[in-house]
DNA sequence: GACAAATCCTACTCTTTTGGTAGGAATATG
DNA sequence: CATATTCCTACCAAAAGAGTAGGATTTGTC
């Protein structure tokens, strides 16, 4: 599994804020109880996020978080990419620049940055919008069955 | 990390017999060696392709393995998913068509259902061939700098 | 000023996965 | 029959994953 919880909540919780962005603040209780995750769990995950900039908060009565940009101003890599550390699909692949020793000559090397970078194309292209409008024929591309002119709406 | 180093050693013994292919079977200690990996758990790794109908076997002195097709006719997504079990990048995407139960009204599923599309794409699309012959342009893509008209052939 | 509701912070813990190792049985060749 | 090989079962230590627990701090309201 590449994306653990961890990644999973952290995307669930922007999209939930995205939702709920215009009434102030969300407080996180909220977000666990309509979600029916573990707030505890909740609370470390959006710490992440907060301290990464994706959100502002507000401590005490009536406080909670809320998105610190519009929907479409973020995309789905970035979101991951924070709570994650790392979606590199093989831990040869490095993302600060390092190399393992036998890149030069690693034959499969060249597969795991194609993976990697198939994947952050698709990732970077989403944006939160993209996902609380439903948007499936860029969710789900080529392959989506129900995306056709027969569909409705979107 | 999705593909761990059972997945990784697997392709890289698939590469090492399709370049030593037409040579009859090869041993795994020799594998082991070139590939500079511990024998014993290439042992675990490859009797799972062995197994998978990947590869053909022989015991005994003189023995070893060799590829049972040609390595154009390996995709690597399906040595990956024999080895890995699943390719999915969170577990809320079933391979064998089970869902969570809150996928009729989950928004993030159709995320996780077109990058795990994504990457399943990508994979099938690659040859074993493709990769001893370094293909870059396919491995790589658009992304690949070194791949325009002034690259040396490929 | 007390109280309640919220974020913030540190530490702990249980389970599963990962990445192997060890030892020997079965089999084919010379 | 010796040797080189695959095959098979079991074991194990470290790391990662998925939370829990408990409390300190801040802020709005009565």
């Amino acid at each position: 599994m590449m994306v653990s919880t961890k990644g999973r909540y952290a995307l669930t919780v922007m999209v939930d804020l995205a939702r709920n962005c215009g009434d102030g603040y969300v407080s996180l209780s909220d977000i666990a109880e309509r979600e029916n995750l573990s707030m505890k769990y909740l609370e470390s995950i959006i710490s992440i996020l907060n301290k990464g900039g994706m959100l502002n908060s507000l401590r005490g009565k009536n406080g909670g978080y809320r998105l610190a940009r519009e929907p479409r101003d973020y995309n789905i890599n970035e979101i991951l990419l924070l709570t994650e550390g790392t979606l590199a699909p093989v831990n040869c692949i490095m993302q600060d620049g390092v190399q393992c020793d036998k890149a030069a000559t690693c034959s499969t090397l060249p597969l795991w940055a194609g993976l990697d970078k198939a994947i952050e194309n698709y990732l970077s292209a989403i944006t939160l919008e993209d996902i609380i409008e439903g948007n499936r024929k860029k969710l789900l591309g080529d392959y989506c069955e129900s995306c056709g002119p027969a569909d409705s709406g979107n």
